[in-house]
RNA sequence: GUGGGGGUAGUCAAGCUUGGCCAACGGCGCAGGACUUAGGAUCCUGUCCUUAGUGGUUCGGGAGUUCAAAUCUCUCCCCCCGCACCA
């Protein structure tokens, strides 16, 4: 018995080490290349980021065992500011960090020097290869770990993106990001790395309309530049202190906030003054676009914080300013307090502007009236305003009111109208965050126009065509992930590339001001694992990786004595490292999570099109879903809770469970394509499997010393070969779940069964037991070795190849087959008669059953099975025709029967003599059952039938009849 | 909004591409039994309703195609995920 998993684990690991067994080099096998997409560094890891790594390792130790050279690298990605933050908060000795790192296994003397961000990086890179790679047993070459801020790695990409430029991929534009204004860029998503409030804010495109009032602008900023011609007013809050601010030439009011906001984004903005929202009220202003004067009211819902503080007013189709508009109309007082002139209010009359279904001529008053929304500051009012967007948007259809825009659409009309303000001088584009975004340092977090970003062109059509279509050659799984990735491929813009700010990464080869971005710097890096073995070993510095040396080795461009001569890399090994990219690439197999789809996978794609010949291109991608948080009591997801053990490290979990059963667990559970529930109990379960596994082997591998053969020797044989051939089957599309319960499920059982059956032929144990095992190697490698070498097999298991199977024989898999459904059908009557008989009679049936049968298999064959053939045919053999109606009767059941399933598994039973089968499992019958158990033929022309059941014999279903 | 994924018996989850060996793999749970035990045991058997091994009704709801549908078509209802500078 298996003492200690521990121990065994170790023992195996320590042993493929020094075989130096994960070491993948050039030969003259076929080779398969294997990575998962690498993970980003941002702290310990849980037991569900396991699966997919898992996978991997899983995959190439099968491809190892078909005789496959298997290259399967790993690497970490800590591009970002993800380590600086860590490093930042460590070194702040921030509480919480400090436990989590402890809790996590970090020893007081390692927290110590964790004084900076790539004391980090390397920190966790160690515990990534250590505590979970390497303790879950991965065959991985670790001399070529790499890292994205190593400097080689570095001169990697530096390379990457002059292809990428020499492509004319690369593109610069202005770009409005997110950013904090103190330290600069930062990213904005749910996850909140880099902020500290506002992960689901989002990035609005406002028009910013410019209504002028003598040498003065208002400006408003509206989300719907289409409506312009509706507009009837203009609406400043008396209670707010706007400014006024110079923007070139022009003077411009705004509100303090957006007054900040706009300098991030426009050139020449300057605060020169103020005016309060009062004074404004009763002015005139000449509406853009329309040319029209029209008079400023107060209202109260202008936010000095949204858009410009100001805002134009279209009661036809905004709510807030139908029922503002109706305030100031309504109330008298209103018009004194402000000192507005009858002429004024009289003068906004909503102007019907957009169709849209659902609606009569004033969308906003229809929706304000369905809603029941009565009064300004309603709270309503807000999803008034949103639904009349959504459905003003999708269905409004501009009137004639609107001059040349007439009959235009509103998602096309609102473009072509921003742009003709904006062309005109009336109008300027604004970004804002539809809520607070407050970065980790404590500043706003707001949009800031960058001038000249760099962008990668994936927007291409020549480069989108060419990724597409290549990627129709690919095997991608899920299958439904190869039809989406086109679509995900199309939808591709432009992408920012790089960014300021102090972030970790590689320097832009153009402009050493920016740093390459994460997404970027991660895309055509597996063919750099080919290459980074000779830098960690020191055999080519960083230095010495220049632009011809890339070339040279992946391009194949250059004379090598050239290359070399720049270089100063020798000859030898620049055509040996050439040569090693031309053996292990294009890269076969790239695993990732789900979370690639949409934006790794597809750059990954487009950079290898962009930069690599056809022949290099990658041939494989696999996406694994997730291992996700138990649910609780209320349903809701809860944490990988600390008191269900999901929080616990990796490490732990392996030391709990022991690595297999966690490696069984990841391969069985589920789909690679369906998220899982992380429950302790289930990988409970499969470590009791395993555990029942090495026992009946050590049973099985003790026990049975006998000589000869046995009944169902043939059947195990032929078992086996089945499970082996739909294994292979399954791996093609790399279906671990299938060989997982095939190996450790299906085999299992044929296995008890055999034993239950009286099998007892040592070398047919053997023979399987080798098979068995040796199919277990790619999930649960250490158990796999150690059963290998229990039974004194050759050699390790790990460096097993899979012979050819012989396939299965399903005839003699339907004999036990046939007795498993006897037994079935007897305990069946006895349970439901409630019977304890004295005898269990069975009566196989009569030859010329058979016979019609094969007959009926032979029409099946030939498509023409219908029961005027059968029968005919039945009648013109004489020996058939002597049963008379019996005869009729069976053709027309047979053929009523066979024509409504198929019938690929009947052919079996006809090579099977049932009588002689089921005499000599008689007495297993028997013993199953625990009763005498008689066989009879009802062939036979006398024989005991006091019930007259042996008529209901057919061929691979026995009468029964008990006594 | 947009693009994608999904709803299968107590539960988790196969099957759906290529309709028929589908009452629907398997796991877990549950029940009964065996063994007899200190082990998160193991081994049998059963687990929709009915029943001498049969038959009936099932795969989100409804309609259709077909000799035949969990699988194909249409429609409706419900759930989940991505949407970018986050890996």
């Amino acid at each position: 018995m298996v003492s200690s998993y521990r121990e065994m684990e170790d023992k195996w690991q320590r042993t493929w080490s020094d075989r130096k067994l994960e070491n993948a080099d050039r030969d003259g096998r076929k080779k398969f290349m294997i990575i998962f997409a690498y993970p980003g560094v941002t702290g310990y890891l849980h037991v569900g980021h396991m699966r997919g790594f898992t996978y991997s390792d899983a995959i190439g130790r099968y491809k190892r065992m078909t005789g496959h050279n298997v290259l399967f690298p790993v690497g970490t990605h800590a591009t970002g500011n993800g380590a600086v933050t860590l490093a930042h908060r460590i070194m702040k000795k921030e509480e919480d960090m400090i436990s989590y790192l402890k809790n996590n296994g970090c020893t007081p003397e390692k927290l110590e020097g964790l004084n900076g961000p790539m004391a980090v990086v390397e920190f966790f890179n160690d515990v990534y290869v250590n505590d979970y790679w390497k303790r879950f047993g991965f065959l991985s070459d670790w001399r070529r770990f790499t890292c994205t801020l190593y400097e080689d790695y570095g001169m990697f990409m530096k390379w990457q993106f002059r292809k990428l430029n020499d492509s004319g991929l690369l593109i610069q534009k202005p770009y409005f990001a997110p950013a904090c204004v103190q330290c600069g860029p930062v990213a904005i998503d749910a996850s909140e790395t880099d902020i500290s409030k506002g992960g689901s804010a989002e990035t609005q495109e406002y028009t910013l309309l410019k209504f002028r009032c003598g040498d003065l602008f208002l400006v408003a900023a509206t989300l719907r530049p289409e409506t312009v011609y509706g507009q009837v007013n203009f609406w400043v809050n008396p209670d707010v202190e706007y400014v006024k601010m110079k923007k070139d030439n022009e003077t411009w009011i705004v509100s303090p906030p957006a007054a900040k906001k706009l300098a991030y984004q426009k050139d020449g903005c300057e605060v020169v003054g103020t005016i309060s929202g009062k004074e404004m009220v009763g002015w005139m202003c000449e509406a853009p676009m329309i040319h029209r004067s029209v008079p400023v009211f107060p209202a109260k819902f202008c936010d000095p914080n949204v858009g410009t503080g100001l805002v134009t007013s279209v009661p036809s189709d905004a709510p807030d300013d139908w029922i503002s508009l109706q305030d100031v109309k309504n109330d008298p007082l209103i018009m004194k307090e402000y000192g507005l002139t009858k002429e004024q209010i009289d003068s906004a009359v909503p102007i019907s502007i957009i169709s849209m279904d659902g609606y009569g001529d004033f969308p906003a008053k229809d929706i304000i009236e369905s809603m029941g929304i009565e009064r300004s500051g309603d709270p309503k009012l807000e999803e008034a305003k949103k639904q009349v967007y959504k459905d003003g948007y999708h269905t409004g259809r501009m009137k004639d009111v609107c001059g040349k825009f007439a009959g235009l659409r509103v998602e096309d009309a609102k473009d072509k109208m921003r742009a003709e303000m904006i062309g005109s001088g009336e109008a300027e584009l604004f970004y804002d965050l539809n809520e607070e975004v407050i970065c980790r340092c404590g500043n706003p977090v707001m949009i800031k126009r960058v001038d000249d970003q760099w962008f990668i062109n994936y927007a291409d059509e020549e480069l989108t065509k060419r990724t597409s279509d290549h990627c129709r050659t690919m095997d991608i799984n899920p299958p439904e992930y190869q039809n989406n990735v086109h679509t995900v491929l199309e939808w591709f813009r432009e992408r920012a590339c790089v960014r300021q700010g102090s972030w970790l990464g590689t320097k832009f080869p153009f402009d050493e001001r920016w740093t390459i971005e994460a997404i970027s710097d991660s895309t055509l890096y597996p063919i750099y694992y080919i290459i980074s073995m000779y830098a960690n070993s020191k055999q080519i510095s960083a230095e010495q990786m220049t632009e011809p040396f890339f070339d040279h080795v992946i391009l194949g461009k250059g004379d090598v004595g050239t290359v070399s001569k720049e270089t100063g890399i020798s000859a030898e090994l620049l055509t040996k490292i050439k040569d090693d990219v031309q053996y292990w690439y294009p890269l076969d197999l790239n695993l990732g999570g789900k979370e690639h789809m949409t934006v790794h996978f597809p750059t990954f794609l487009f950079n290898h099109v962009a930069i690599l010949p056809p022949e290099k291109l990658p041939k494989g991608i696999m996406v694994n879903w997730y291992i996700t948080k138990k649910k609780d009591e209320t349903g809701k997801k809860d944490k990988i809770s600390k008191s269900k053990g999901g929080a616990q490290p990796i490490p732990g979990a392996a030391e709990k469970f022991g690595v297999d059963s966690l490696r069984l667990y990841y391969a069985h559970i589920a789909s690679l394509f369906v998220d899982v529930e992380w429950d302790e109990d289930i990988v409970m379960t499969y470590r009791q499997r395993l555990d029942r596994i090495i026992t009946m082997t050590e049973e099985l591998n003790s026990i049975f010393e006998m000589e000869g053969t046995s009944d169902v020797d043939g059947w195990l044989y032929s078992r086996y070969g089945t499970h082996m051939e739909n294994i292979h089957e399954a791996m093609k599309r790399f279906d671990l779940r299938t060989m997982a319960a095939e190996v450790y499920f299906e085999m299992f059982n044929d296995m008890k069964w055999y034993v239950r059956r009286g099998g007892c032929s040592s070398l047919a144990i053997r023979d399987a037991l080798r098979t068995w095992i040796s199919a277990m190697a790619p999930i649960t490698p250490h158990i796999a070795e150690e059963l290998w070498e229990m039974c004194g097999f050759e050699g390790l298991v790990s460096e097993y190849e899979y012979p050819e199977v012989p396939p299965g024989d399903t005839g003699a898999e339907f004999g036990e087959t046939l007795i498993r459904d006897v037994i079935s059908d007897i305990s069946q009557i006895i349970k439901v008669t409630g019977m304890s008989p004295k005898r269990v009679i069975l009566y196989t049936t009569p030859q010329w059953k058979v016979k019609v049968m094969s007959i009926a298999l032979d029409l099946v064959s030939e498509n023409r099975l219908d029961i005027p053939s059968l029968t005919k045919m039945c009648m013109s053999d004489p020996e058939i025709k002597g049963y008379g109606k019996a005869a009729s009767e069976l053709a027309k059941k047979m053929a009523t029967d066979m024509s409504r399933t198929s019938n690929e598994g009947r052919r079996a039973l006809l090579k099977l003599n049932e009588f002689e089968h089921l005499s000599a499992a008689a007495q297993f019958i028997a013993s199953e059952i625990g009763y005498k158990v008689e066989v009879i033929s009802a062939n036979a022309g006398d024989i005991y039938d006091p019930q007259g059941k042996s008529k209901a014999a057919l061929p691979g279903r026995p009468a029964i009849y008990l006594e």
